[in-house]
DNA sequence: TACCCTACATACCGGTTTGTATAGTGGCAA
DNA sequence: TTGCCACTATACAAACCGGTATGTAGGGTA
């Protein structure tokens, strides 16, 4: 009860209405499906009425897309952090292996946020899609500079079977929690690496 | 109207009304998802009463579990079938490859229907789980026979690898349409049995 | 003939969905 | 002081959700 700027129900969540909101999302939709959790639900576990979200939001769609634009957000920042420190290609690959790993292994880890909400937007036209591809075109462009920095000849192709091993890894792990499909992932995009570039 | 053995309005779909929800449950469901797709909707284009759908299947999830079962068995069948012919254990591998290189640039595709359900279904006890469970145990161990065949020392590890490269290209194909996830994987997959099987 | 089984049609249940309309409240700035 | 702003509270609308109750029609079989 410290700052909430805008009086009210206290709401033991601090920030304003508008974080609120995109950070309850981000939990739920996350936890249970974005079709699964209603925005009168929504509304309650952030401590804030239905109104303010339409006023902020639009539509439960708009507040879908926002979410999703914050979520890819905070991953590029989280992959920059776990990176930071790294100095050769290899270190930075497998900075990347390492932070999935240790995603898929967390209490509460239920697969690709990006790829969940593929699935769960069938319509081509929603506005949450474009943000989808957005994020996987940054993990391709950021496993193609590491291939570039370790002076492989064909650079895209080797970050695109990284993007293979890792995306599969991903699922692999959603479907019976285990370390092991990160693990192996890892080697082999390791293995990769010496071969293409160190040959 | 030739052999609907028990009467009724027309329909002009033929089978059973059993057999008619089935095939109706996974068109719908794959095209839009589990969720997304009622009761009452279903039944209608399945060209039957509610009553029925829930004399045959018990509950909306219980319709589920069973065509999620359905979707596995015939699945099987289909990998039985591409594989028919080849002898080689590389041409069993390439024949996996290029089924599902087919399969994922044709019309209609939207990923695989087992890791679009094991998303929607956030319930662990869900009855449909354990069959998307046993399907990917099926893939692995269908390759895994393909890496004993050809003599690998390791066959589980190298099945486990060409199983992320596979699933990986199947959910990047999922979000942009395009072949060459599978070519990139299947060459992979390739490259990987000869280092394996033939050093 | 009598019964059963399968499927029909229709109507209903309580609850939830997204989204809106209306009125009130507290703080802040001009 | 006046007015704006962001918010609360409540109530409602129209559609849809999974699921059930009731009653009927018609072929298969004993």
């Amino acid at each position: 009860m410290v700052d909430t700027k805008h009086s009210g129900s206290m709401t033991s969540e601090p920030g304003s209405a508008r974080q609120r909101i995109l950070r309850t999302a981000s939990r739920l939709f996350y936890e249970s499906g974005i079709r699964a959790v209603g925005v009168n639900t929504l509304a309650a576990r952030a401590g804030v009425t239905k109104v303010t979200l339409y006023a902020h939001f639009g539509s439960k769609d708009g507040l879908v897309a926002e979410h999703l634009a914050e979520r890819d957000r905070r991953w590029r920042e989280t992959l920059e952090r776990v990176s930071a420190g790294s100095e050769t290609a290899e270190q930075r690959l497998s900075a990347v292996f390492d932070g999935y790993e240790e995603w898929t292994v967390a209490d509460g880890f239920r697969g690709c946020g990006f790829v969940n909400a593929g699935v769960e937007l069938t319509d081509p036209e929603h506005p949450g899609r474009e943000i989808i591809e957005r994020n996987k075109d940054g993990i391709r462009t950021w496993l193609t500079e590491i291939a570039e920095a370790a002076g492989c000849p064909d650079p895209s192709d080797v970050a695109e079977e990284w993007f293979l091993l890792l995306e599969g890894a991903v699922v692999r792990a959603t479907l019976r929690k285990d370390a092991t499909p990160l693990h192996r992932a890892h080697r082999a995009a390791l293995r990769l690496l010496r071969e293409e570039a160190g040959g």
